[in-house]
DNA sequence: TCTGGGGTCCTAGGACCC
DNA sequence: TCTGGGGTCCTAGGACCC
């Protein structure tokens, strides 16, 4: 059996941890650069804002509510999220963190699962103080499913366990709620009178093969109860790694945004050496706000083949910079930066290159030091000139909290 | 004025090989 | 008048996830 379990509205549990005082009153967490709503307590929810919307359209409404608002704050989501992933693999050796707030738990030959799956949402919501609801079935879809409907039930726990329990639940459950059908699929399938993940489930496999494609005909097994998508326990290496980030304002300044491809490279450089990968090529594309109808718009984009495999900070801030002068165009208003690297390789099978001289060595030295120091003192302590001081381009953060599990100086007073 | 960021997998079609 | 059969690799675009 899988369970997956996952926080309830979690980036707002997070917030509500340190302000206990904001349990039963609405609160929302906005995404980066305070652009969206993407967390909503039940209160919000109930007041009608919708998740992913802009959050200039519902300032009224939030003002008017005494909605709390909270910019996003990463770094204590993350720490939160490292504290619920380490309670739940203590009640099985078979753990798959699958994203921030949630995490996929399998079970073999145990007796009283009802019982166990009760237990296991009451210590982790005692020891990590993070809402969870509980979700178990005989592969990850049903799980998924059973997830769902467990976050709206009393006990916050669903167990589908026998075939007339999975029946039940694929009768009234939507297909747009499914793990596997977005937007696009659940037009196509409601066009063809497809509503309940209990009607799919009845089609042939060769009519879901056509309309679904391969992942549809995984996604079919899996309501049958056979697993075609299995437990993954350990992390792979990243195909592709990005660095994006708009900005806190338009800007057609070459200086600013050098100084923003800087800071993203830096931070992509930091993220490739974490999983020990190397990259071969280098993206960089420059956005113009997709929103302005009446801005021209521009979105070029450039890919390097780097002469070596790096992850260095240093080459990989060059090469960026490199590519962003040869897209950039004075005449357009840019809203966002992207590096990407792509063609990654384990750091440890790197081959030189007879060809060039290189200042590898160095470099990957330079940016061992980098590591060593920002991760005691903090990350940024120590950076590329070239990132700026000033970074007017820096995205907008009005509602942060503090970081109160991960920096001393931020740590909760008791008076 | 103000609209997020970071990933994966699959397919079709083109270029190329023998 | 008539123009094969069988592959691989790469990329763009579309679907999905959180």
């Amino acid at each position: 059996m899988f369970a997956l379990v996952d926080g309830n509205n979690f980036y707002v549990s997070c917030e509500r941890l340190f302000r206990p005082e904001l349990n039963g009153q609405p609160v929302v967490v906005l995404s980066n650069n305070d652009g969206c709503i993407i967390s909503r307590s039940n209160e919000a929810k109930a007041l009608g804002i919708k998740m992913g919307v802009p959050y200039f359209k519902v300032t009224d409404l939030i003002e008017q509510e005494k909605v709390a608002v909270f910019s996003s704050n990463y770094t204590l989501y993350a720490d939160i999220s490292a504290r619920l992933m380490n309670n739940l693999a203590r009640f099985t050796p078979e753990v798959e963190v699958y994203s921030i707030d949630e995490c996929f738990l399998t079970f073999k030959g145990m007796e009283n699962l009802h019982t166990y799956a009760h237990y296991l949402r009451e210590s982790v919501i005692q020891n990590t103080g993070i809402p969870v609801s509980v979700g178990l079935g005989p592969t990850k879809t049903l799980a998924k499913l059973a997830n769902k409907i467990a976050k709206k039930s009393t006990s916050g726990v669903c167990v589908l366990d026998t075939e007339e329990a999975i029946t039940k639940a694929t009768q009234i459950f939507p297909i747009a709620d499914l793990w596997g059908i977005g937007r696009a699929y659940q037009v196509k399938l409601e066009l063809e009178g497809i509503t309940t993940a209990a009607q799919l489930r009845a089609k042939p496999e060769q009519w879901i093969k056509h309309q679904l494609t391969i992942q549809g005909v995984r996604l079919w097994h899996e309501l049958w109860g056979r697993t075609c998508i299995p437990l993954k326990e350990v992390l792979e290496r990243k195909q592709a790694i990005c660095t994006s980030r708009s900005f806190g304002k338009l800007t057609s300044n070459l200086y600013e945004l050098i100084e923003a491809t800087t800071a993203y490279a830096s931070r992509l450089a930091e993220k490739l050496r974490a999983d020990t990968s190397c990259a071969t090529v280098l993206t960089v594309q420059l956005l113009t706000n997709r929103f302005r109808k009446d801005l021209a718009q521009y979105n070029p984009a450039i890919s390097l083949a780097l002469s070596h495999p790096i992850n260095n900070t240093p080459d990989i801030v060059k090469a960026s910079v490199k590519g962003l002068k040869s897209i950039y165009d004075p005449r357009f208003q840019y809203s966002k930066v992207a590096v990407i690297v792509t063609g990654l390789i384990p750091e440890q099978e790197v081959q030189l290159n007879l060809f060039t001289e290189w200042n590898g060595p160095k470099h990957n030295q330079v940016s061992e030091l980098l590591d060593r120091i920002n991760q005691y003192y903090g990350s940024g302590t120590l950076r590329l000139a070239s990132e700026g001081f000033r970074k007017r381009w820096a995205m907008k953060r009005e509602n942060v909290s503090p970081n109160y599990t991960t920096d001393w100086g931020d740590i909760l007073r008791v008076c």
